[in-house]
Parts: structure tokens; sequence; C-alpha cells
DNA sequence: ATACTATTAGTAATGAGTCTTATTACTGAT
DNA sequence: ATCAGTAATAAGACTCATTACTAATAGTAT
């Protein structure tokens, strides 16, 4: 039950920082390959490691698809919408109804802590 | 535009029985394996293929994790229930939300052609 | 039966994500 | 400020789901 300690380090604020400074939705090789330009020797298993940190503290969000996991900076929860053809990634303007987790629970026996949509379609582009 | 043939083989005959004889939800490894007991000469690549095609028409349904898909033989949409801690997948006992398709399809500009939900808790043996 | 070609078996390749290990660098205490 | 303890790192090997490749096989229309 006790927290261990968790140290600042310079990689994962630079991990953080380079989340945070995006307003579209990068997976971890994205953010990766961004950090790599300024700080060469940042190694992949940091950033992977800390994104998944940084998720677990609710300081980042992250986005879970069936190809891979992209990151938001948002902190709320809410939906997204990819594109069938392109794959294009956006937030999605219904708000997140949490009185789904609530009725599940009761019906379930789960104790459900979230969940997440994602919707499927063709954006203006590629229809 | 036009349909490219598709032929009935065994091997495609043989995937789809097996996802639809399971009430659960097995990955296509599952499948696979399972079908190598009684046809040891069926090769991977097919079994992906076939889940992938037999999916695309609809006869099987395909649900996006982000670890690996798993195939439901259920045809109608609807919700899934996953254990964070075991990794349990369960049907969700909630009605899918034709209504938000739509709803999204007028603000959005895309196309919605359907959504996935995944819910996250703890399963009674797990919480 | 024949021709056409989708499909297959077998295997190599890809790619996201994890793990390992020796080294580095936070942090709290002296 | 130095020190000791140990969390975190860099580099690269590794895992595992899925896809790609290719020569051989087998549906299907004629």
């Amino acid at each position: 039950m006790k927290d261990k300690l968790q140290r600042n380090t310079k990689q994962r604020e630079l991990v953080l920082n380079a989340v945070q400074a995006r307003r579209d939705h990068p997976s971890a090789d994205d953010i990766y390959l961004e950090l790599l330009e300024k700080s060469p020797d940042i190694s992949k298993g940091t950033v992977y490691r800390n994104l998944r940190l940084l998720s677990e503290k609710g300081q980042v969000r992250q986005i879970e698809l069936s190809d891979k996991a992209r990151f938001d900076w948002r902190e709320e929860p809410h939906y997204h919408l990819r594109c069938s053809k392109c794959g294009t990634l956006s937030d999605a303007a219904i708000d997140y109804d949490a009185a789904l987790d609530r009725l599940l629970s009761e019906s379930s026996g789960y104790l459900i802590t979230h969940h997440h949509t994602v919707f499927e379609g063709l954006c203006p582009h590629c229809r």
C-alpha cells in the first residue's frame, strides 16, 4: 500500500512536455523520434516507460487502439473518432457518459472504473 | 466496384465453424491452435486471413483490443467488459447505442459506421 | 477435363512494446 | 557538500501478434 518513491528525471519531464505541447494524438514512437532530435541519447525504452507511468498518474491519457497506442494531453475522459480509410484520429464531440459505468457496475458485479469508445467512419476528406 | 470472386475453401469453413462453436472470445492464435489438433497442416497465415475476411463479411465479429484481437460469434454489435487485473473478457449487458453514431455523423462531417466500447474494471473474483 | 487464378502451407519479415544489464543520477540523511 | 541507497537510464536483445512472400494447390466457370 505504500507509495514507492518516484524521482523527477529530465527524461520524464521531456516526455511529459512533448505530449502536452502537441495537439494531435502521437504514438509512443512519434514522441521518441521527436525527442531524439534534441536529445540524441534518449532511449526508446525510456520513452515507453515514462509514457506508461505518466498515464498511470493521469498526467497524460493513453488511447487504446488495436494497431498501436496513442497519447493525449487532455486529462478529462473523452471519446475518439477514427477514419477507417486514412487513419486520422480526432476527439469526438460527445460527452463521456459516466452513468454507463455506474449502471454496468450494478448489473455486472464488476467494479467498473471507466470505458473507452472509438467511433469509426469516413472523414470528410475520404468519404 | 465489381465484387471479386470468393472461393469456398475447406479451411475457411473450418475457421468459421471454430469461431461459431465457441462461446468465449478467442484470439486468432487460440483458433489456430485449436484447428491444428484436427488439421495439422493448416497454416497460421490462413487462419489470420480468413478471420479478417469473415469479419469483413460480417459472419464473425472482431473485437479491437490494444493487446491483441479477439473474435466473437455474435453478429449484432455489442459492448465488452474486461477485467483490468486478470484480463477476462465478457459481453456487457448494455445495449448498443446507434443514436450516438447518427448524432456524431451530423456534428462531425464524418460518415460514422459504428463504434466500439470496452469497459474496464475489476471482475467479481479480482476485486 | 481445361484454364484461370484465389487460396494455401511454410516460412521469413515486420513492428510495437518489453526486458536485461551495466551504468548513471536523483534524493534524503549525515 | 559528501555519501549511500536505489530508481531510472541507454543500448540493444528479445517477444509476440500480425503480415508478406512464394511456389504449389485446389475451387470454379467454361
